[in-house]
RNA sequence: GCGCCCGUAGCUCAGGGGAUAGAGCAGCGGAUUUCUAAUCCGUUGGUCGCAGGUUCAAAUCCUGCCGGGCGCGCCA
């Protein structure tokens, strides 16, 4: 059941367009531009005029006459060319509110018709450190999955490990050949990155190296018994560095099928294509060719190269097929770097023509630069491991929380700093366009002022002082007053909550959630500061105290659906 | 060469057919015997890259150009 009041005033607005004997899917209301013109506003009359060839004030009146504002809101406004305009009534918005405060879903409606997807994201390397470039990926598939669940979809979260690929037969070298025990106990993936880097090197000046390794690779895809057993050793190790970072954040996954998992299902794969006339082969590599579609009519897709091998394009499509077997999913999404566009278009197009019956989205995010605007890197031009990005988070929360609340216990600190340190660098990802690429900053991303999960979560933390100091003394069930502007814009901004979440989806645009819980922050902080909760008395104490209920779980509901956690001090 | 993405305030970015284009930071001016000032209020600041087009209405849609990023058979 949706009853934001976007829903309900267009319920009305459809009504009314009805019984005006005009096509009711015009009715749609948005959130009014600017609050002179009231909180919500619809363009219907201006839009059906023109289909209709009339005067759209003059159709604005007819609807207006039409419409049952009920107890909703004052009688549509008609403005300027034509805007119908809503202002809720107080009343309602107090009804409305007070139910938003008892609602464990805070005013949510569940999708109407809910869909099984995919979401496939993070899919870090084996044997390889994960580094920012995982970080988008990981974040924001979190949180896509977290918002697609709790409207009420199925959602499967898949990392694809990268535990198949040519890395191995170096490391699988560097292994028998140059392994230091010791390193590998102190910190397995250091020792593994080394082994790689290592052999990659003697490869450069030594042939038989190259040979050696190469020749490692093909018995391990060959199933050679001791390079399985060590490669099943570099995935554990991988994975227990990996679980560790998950852990951190939050993160999740329902399944975690890596490429391997495919390995079997390629070659007959690419032979049913060829027999099926959708591949063919050229220049001895099999591809598919698509002169239908302008953007690919150039470009083909290959899925076994000259050598025999599969390739990236081969793997994806054989992931699709179990997917659509095992999960019979209405959608896939993947999410991965804006660069692996070309791909994805590939692997779609070629899904389509095998007749796949699912819907394959790309969700591409742009790249996390430095300071210096290019890709960011450590000094020595490495990628920044993932683990140090997210320690230093959390020592430089710890700081800060140091300098503002040295007497809190050293567990407390360490919990917030957590908390705090790990939701600035989540929310700096969420909270930006996700197909902008964004300026790594510290400061920035820490601030507790602007659009930061510092400053929302200290919005959190002013609420949670509130009702520690209101103890045993409840006094939270009453109706909602609003003597002042600012509980009533506040309030009006809790009802958006509905509204916004599954706006989210539409386009995965989690900045949209992310922006609208800064403005409810900024909101509640305006609220905070004209109107003083427990020295306020009676109906007042009362309903200010319904406010502070809806806005704690406002912000801390919308925060968890991006995975960023509140503290109750900082 | 082809394709994708981006160009909005000094800086970082929202807004992706509707009203006078918005935030944050920085700048300037105010508010504190505090329910955590880690905040709030006010204010300065814009040929929305350029040029056409569609429309009653364009930052938003279309076309072309300029500038930047990325990608384009045998890596993932």
């Amino acid at each position: 059941m949706n009853s934001t009041p976007q829903a309900v005033l267009g319920g009305r607005l459809r009504a009314a367009l009805q019984a005006c004997n005009l096509p009711p899917e015009r009715g749609d209301v948005t959130a009014a531009a600017d609050t002179r013109f009231g909180d919500y506003q619809s363009n219907a009359a201006m839009i059906l005029a023109k289909e209709t060839r009339s005067n759209p004030r003059a159709l604005a009146v007819q609807i207006a006459e039409k419409f049952d504002a009920g107890d909703v809101c004052d009688p549509p406004e008609i403005a300027g060319p034509g805007f119908l305009n809503f202002r809720l009534r107080p009343e309602w918005v107090s009804r409305r509110l007070r139910e938003l405060a008892e609602d464990a879903r805070c005013g949510v409606p569940t999708a109407d018709k809910p869909l099984r997807i995919i979401v496939d994201f993070s899919s870090p390397n084996i044997a390889k450190p994960m580094h920012v470039g995982h970080i988008r990926s990981t974040i924001l598939g979190d949180a896509l999955a977290r918002i697609a669940r709790f409207l009420g979809h199925e959602v499967v979260a898949d990392n694809h490990l990268g535990d198949w690929g040519t890395q191995f037969g170096k490391v699988l070298y560097g292994w028998k050949h140059l392994l230091d025990r010791a390193a590998l106990e102190r910190d397995p993936i250091a020792e593994m990155t080394r082994l790689y880097r290592e052999v990659n090197a003697l490869e450069q000046t030594d042939p038989e190296v190259h040979r050696a390794a190469r020749q490692e690779l093909v018995k391990l895809q060959r199933g050679d018994s001791e390079n399985r057993a060590i490669w099943e050793q570099l995935v554990k190790l991988s994975w227990k560095e990996f679980q560790g970072v998950y852990d951190r954040l939050g993160v999740r996954f329902d399944e975690r099928l890596g490429e391997s998992f495919y390995d079997a299902a390629l070659g007959p794969l690419v032979e049913r294509l060829l027999a099926g006339g959708i591949a063919e082969i050229s220049e001895g590599a099999v591809c598919l060719f698509f002169p239908e579609i302008p953007a690919l009519a150039d470009k083909p897709c290959l899925i076994r190269k000259s050598d025999g091998g599969f390739l990236y394009a081969t793997t994806d499509l054989a992931t699709i097929e179990y997917r659509v077997g095992r999960w019979k999913p209405d959608a896939v999404w993947y999410v991965t770097g804006a660069p692996q566009q070309l791909h994805f278009q590939q692997v779609f197009a070629a899904a389509a023509r095998m007749g796949i019956p699912v819907r394959l989205e790309h969700v591409a995010f742009g790249s996390i630069l430095g300071e210096d605007r290019k890709l960011m890197k450590t000094r020595s031009g490495d990628n920044v491991p993932l683990r140090d990005l997210l320690d230093e988070a959390v020592s430089r929360a710890r700081g800060m929380i140091e300098e503002k609340n040295p007497s809190l216990s050293a567990e407390e600190k360490e919990n917030i700093a957590n908390v705090v340190g790990l939701g600035a660098v989540k929310y700096a990802e969420l909270s930006q366009h996700r197909m902008s690429d964004y300026v790594f900053s510290w400061p920035k991303m820490l601030s507790l002022q602007g659009n930061t999960a510092p400053y929302l979560q200290n919005a959190c933390v002013r609420i949670h002082s509130i009702f520690r100091k209101l103890g045993d003394d409840s006094g939270g069930a009453g109706d909602v007053t609003f003597t002042t502007k600012e509980e009533l814009a506040l309030a009006r901004k809790l009802l958006q909550f509905g509204e916004v979440v599954p706006l989210v989806l539409r386009e995965f645009r989690p900045n949209l959630l992310a922006n609208f819980l800064f403005e409810t922050a900024n909101a509640f902080h305006a609220f905070y500061e004209a109107c003083p909760v427990l020295k306020s008395e009676g109906a007042t104490r009362r309903s200010r105290l319904v406010l502070c209920e809806a806005s704690i779980r406002v912000l801390k509901q919308g925060l968890d659906l991006l995975g960023i956690g509140v503290p109750e001090k900082m």
